[in-house]
DNA sequence: GTTGGTCAAGTGGTAAGACCAGTGACGGCG
DNA sequence: CGCCGTCACTGGTCTTACCACTTGACCAAC
């Protein structure tokens, strides 16, 4: 009998779930007038507080514009949406999104290796120690779900050694999307567990201080997971997965 | 006679803003608790909601984690912030933050050429035209912001073109982040005003699907904004600048 | 007709007070 | 000593009222 945790959304979560979800599936477009925040609240069957409250993160995302007197105005989330939204783009309609899957891929490929080469030039060698420990931790590791877990706090490790902030601000973001949904993406990706040569050869580049080495050798740890990270994703879809 | 628009900012935004502020200079540090909502609101001589509007925008972006019944606590913004807490970052403490402005600076040189690449791929001959579009537009732009506009209007083309959404979403943050900084900002880089030669060549091989001259390409154009960018940063740090 | 002013209705912003629902520590009881 | 209930405190929600702002209609003066 397996227990999972129960969830309590709180009324305002739900609000600003069920907006959020009109706005990203085009019930709600780009340009139109929210109702206001009396007739949110009566159709919804809430007070006014927990709509404002809701409103008021819709805005902070700046997925909607409100105007004092002026209403609520909803704004085209493609065009001013932020990386937070990339959970809720992913798992679109049920199902999980293969363009977006595929553009996570290609984010991942397209900029780890930069990441990598900024590393090398900048750790040093207690960057290279500080991977090392983490690379020594996943060879022990069999778990497919630690396993991920492992590789994303090695590229924590990386970003960190990077010390360039927007690449930190970035990762964390796409961390906040990857992240939930490794419990259902990892068993699928578990034939990379174990490989951890390229690993070794990317913090020997770092650790060498040799950004050119490092970028390709990123490339070679990035480049495995790809295909299986889109058929997982594909997988997915119709599996019902890690909420939350 | 140069008029600005008046600001009024909501008692939630203020309450917003200086929690925040403390947040991201360190006053409260992770893992501390914040006051209860009725003592911050008693504190801060406002009602309940207003805090509560602002905690929760807050929350939303990760920075602090709320506990029903149990307090609120603030996160390590480095480890948890999204992108758009990045123009708090860069104006740290009244002045300009030199090294939040090189990782701008470094994160447009290396994510760039490869959205470029991926632009020339999927873009199309119509990819092009609209691309040329801009670029005729540029050529007959002398004033600076203008002109710093339409560059990135016209990279917002290209990201498009990309088709990749989660790059898509990093440029939203990165936009949100640079357009305020604009006009205090494009005076600094006058001096690639009018060279339109760099856009063209990329506009070219874009339209013309080719991804290696693309990536080149777009190095190109980028390269010789970056010196002048950490310029233009540094010698913002004692000027006013534009606020919001 | 255009300009400018006033007004009313609707909307978001703020406040106060009350109560519900969790959390956590303290102290009594076994 | 350990368990467990109580209670103070915290966040969550609702109600009600009022303020501030926007909008559009209407009207007077030019």
């Amino acid at each position: 009998m397996a227990l999972k945790p129960v969830t309590r959304k709180s009324v305002s979560d739900q609000v600003f779930d069920q907006v959020l979800d009109e706005v990203v599936d085009g019930s709600l477009a780009a340009g139109e007038q929210l109702p206001s925040e009396r007739q949110l609240a009566e159709v919804l069957g809430v007070s006014r507080p927990a709509v404002r409250e809701a409103l008021q993160r819709m805005a902070q995302t700046r997925l909607v514009e409100v105007r004092h007197g002026g209403g609520a105005t909803v704004r085209d989330f493609r065009r001013y949406g932020g990386l937070d939204l990339l959970p809720r783009l992913l798992v679109r309609g049920g199902g999980i999104d293969p363009a977006v899957a595929r553009s996570i891929v290609e984010a991942r490929t397209s900029i780890g290796p930069g990441i990598a080469a900024l590393a090398a030039e900048r750790g040093g060698p207690a960057l290279g120690v500080a991977l090392d420990a983490v690379v020594e931790r996943l060879s022990g590791t069999t778990d497919p779900v630690a396993w991920q877990e492992l590789a994303l706090e090695f590229w924590d490790v990386v970003v960190d050694g990077a010390d360039s902030i927007v690449f930190r601000l970035m990762f964390n973001g796409l961390r906040a999307a990857y992240e939930p949904a490794l419990p259902a993406l990892a068993p699928a990706l578990a034939g990379e567990v174990g490989q951890v040569d390229p690993y070794r050869v990317l913090t020997a580049a770092i650790g060498a201080g040799d950004p050119a080495t490092a970028r390709a050798a990123a490339e070679r740890v990035l480049a495995p997971t790809n295909e299986s990270l889109i058929s997982a994703f594909a997988a997915l879809t119709e599996t019902p997965g890690g909420d939350d």
